[in-house]
DNA sequence: TTTATTTAATAGTAATACTATCTTATTAAA
DNA sequence: TTTAATAAGATAGTATTACTATTAAATAAA
C-alpha cells in the first residue's frame, strides 16, 4: 500500500488547481527552487516559465501573480506542518513532551519524512525561513486574511497554544507565546546564518542550539 | 537653546547625503509618507518624484535603489531607538528598570521626544513594524552586512543583551533573548492589529498589554 | 572671466507584470 | 457520432517599473 499525502487547499489561493495537472505540479516544484535560488524579490513568472518550458501566460492561469503564489506556498508548509505535529504529538499525554516535539519540528530541518511527490520540503523550509513573513506583510492582509489564506498558520499556532495550556491552564499568552516561538524558530535561523552576532548561536550554525533557546525561553515562561 | 538630533549614518547607505540638501531631506519625509501609505512594494520613485515635485534621476542620485532607502530609513530608526535608550536608562542602576524602560521604547507608540525636522517618528515606527525585517530578508544580506548596514539594529540588539546580562551574567541567551523581544515587540503589534488570533490581545488593540507580555516572557526566562 | 564641478532636467531602454487573442486539444452533451 | 463547450497552450501586445545616458543650467574655484 502507497499512502500518498493529500493537502487539501482554500481555493481562493488559485485559479486553477495546480494539484490537479502536470504543468500545476511543475509551477509548484520550479517555483520553490527558483525562489530559494534567487529570492522572492527576483523571482518573475518570466523566469518560472522558462525554467519550466511553458509560458508566462501558462502560469497566469493558475495564479494570479507572484504574492499569491507565496501565500499557497506558505500555506501549503503549515498546513503540512501542522499535520506533522498531529503524527508527533498524538498518543502522547505529557504536555512537556508534545511541547519539545513541537519545537523540534518547528526549528530543525525536516527529515525524511514520507515526502509528497512534487514538493522539496527541506528547501521549502530554506523558503519559508526567508521569505514567509512577505506573504503577510503586506497592505492587503485584511481583506488576505478574510479570504481565509492565512488559516493554516493560525491554526497551528491555535493547537500549540492548546498545547501550552494544557501544561499551564493560568498562563495568560497561549497564542502570543506559540506565535513567538514559530517566527523566533524562522528567525533565529535566518540570524544564525546571516546575522549571526544577533544571536549566541555562533558561527557552528547548529540548529539544535535554537531548539535550546526555545526550550528554555517556553518552560521558564508557562512554568506553574 | 535649541538643540537637534543628527545622526551620523553608514556612507555606503547613500550615493549622496540626503541630509544635506532641501531636496534630500524631502526625499526622506516624503517616501517615509509614502511608503507608510501604500506600503513598499507599491512604493516607487516615479511616485515620489511626483509627490516631491522632482524627477525619477533626481532620486536617483541620493539612493542607488528603493531597497537601499528602506535600509536607511530602518537604519535611522534603530540609531534613533538606541538613542533614546540610552537617554532613559542613563544613571539608572537596576536593570530591572532598564530593561522595563526598553520594553515600553521598544512596543509602544512614540510620544514626542524632542523630534526632528525632517522625520515623522510616529509613522516611521508603523514603516519599522511592517516593513523592517525586509530591509534584511533579501539574497543580498550577506553583502549588506559586510557594509555594515545593519550595525545599528546590531548595536541596539547588543546594547540590551548587555543589560540583560547586567540582572544575570549567567543567562546563557541574551543576544538571542534580546533580538526576540525587538522583533516581537513589532510582530506582535503587526499581529494584534491584522491577525490578532495570533495573539492574546483581542480587538482592543492595546500596546501596554504588548508590553505586559514582553516582560512576562524576558523576566522568566532571566530569573536567576 | 574662464574653467571646472556639481546639480537638475530630458529622454531614453530593458525588464516586469500583466492582458487579450487565437489556436488546438479534450471532454461532455445532444 | 456529431456538435458544443471547456480547457490548455502559444503569440503578441501594453502599461509600468527600474533604471541609464545625455544634455543643460547653476554654482564655485582659479
Amino acid at each position: 500500500m502507497e499512502l500518498q499525502l493529500q493537502i487539501k487547499m482554500n481555493e481562493k489561493l488559485f485559479l486553477r488547481n495546480p494539484e490537479r495537472s502536470e504543468l500545476g505540479k511543475k509551477i509548484i516544484l520550479h517555483s520553490i527552487q527558483l525562489i530559494h535560488k534567487n529570492g522572492f524579490e527576483s523571482f518573475t513568472f518570466k523566469k518560472l516559465a522558462e525554467d519550466i518550458g511553458t509560458t508566462e501566460a501558462g502560469i497566469y492561469r493558475y495564479f494570479e501573480n507572484k504574492h499569491r503564489l507565496l501565500i499557497y506556498i506558505t500555506a501549503w508548509y503549515w498546513s503540512w506542518l501542522e499535520y506533522r505535529v498531529t503524527i508527533h504529538t498524538n498518543n502522547i499525554k505529557d504536555p512537556v513532551v508534545k511541547l519539545k516535539r513541537v519545537i523540534r519540528l518547528l526549528a530543525t530541518t525536516v527529515e525524511d519524512d514520507f515526502k509528497t511527490s512534487y514538493v522539496n520540503e527541506n528547501i521549502l523550509h530554506q523558503i519559508i525561513i526567508a521569505e514567509g513573513t512577505k506573504a503577510y506583510l503586506t497592505k492587503h492582509v485584511t481583506e488576505d486574511n478574510k479570504d481565509q489564506l492565512f488559516k493554516p498558520y493560525k491554526d497551528l499556532c491555535a493547537k500549540i497554544g492548546a498545547i501550552i495550556l494544557e501544561y499551564n491552564p493560568k498562563y495568560k499568552f497561549p497564542k502570543s507565546l506559540s506565535s513567538t516561538i514559530i517566527e523566533m524558530a524562522h528567525f533565529q535561523n535566518f540570524f544564525m546564518n546571516n546575522l549571526p552576532s544577533l544571536t549566541d548561536f555562533g558561527k557552528d550554525k547548529d540548529e539544535s542550539k535554537i531548539v535550546v533557546f526555545l526550550e528554555d525561553l517556553v518552560f521558564t515562561s508557562i512554568r506553574k
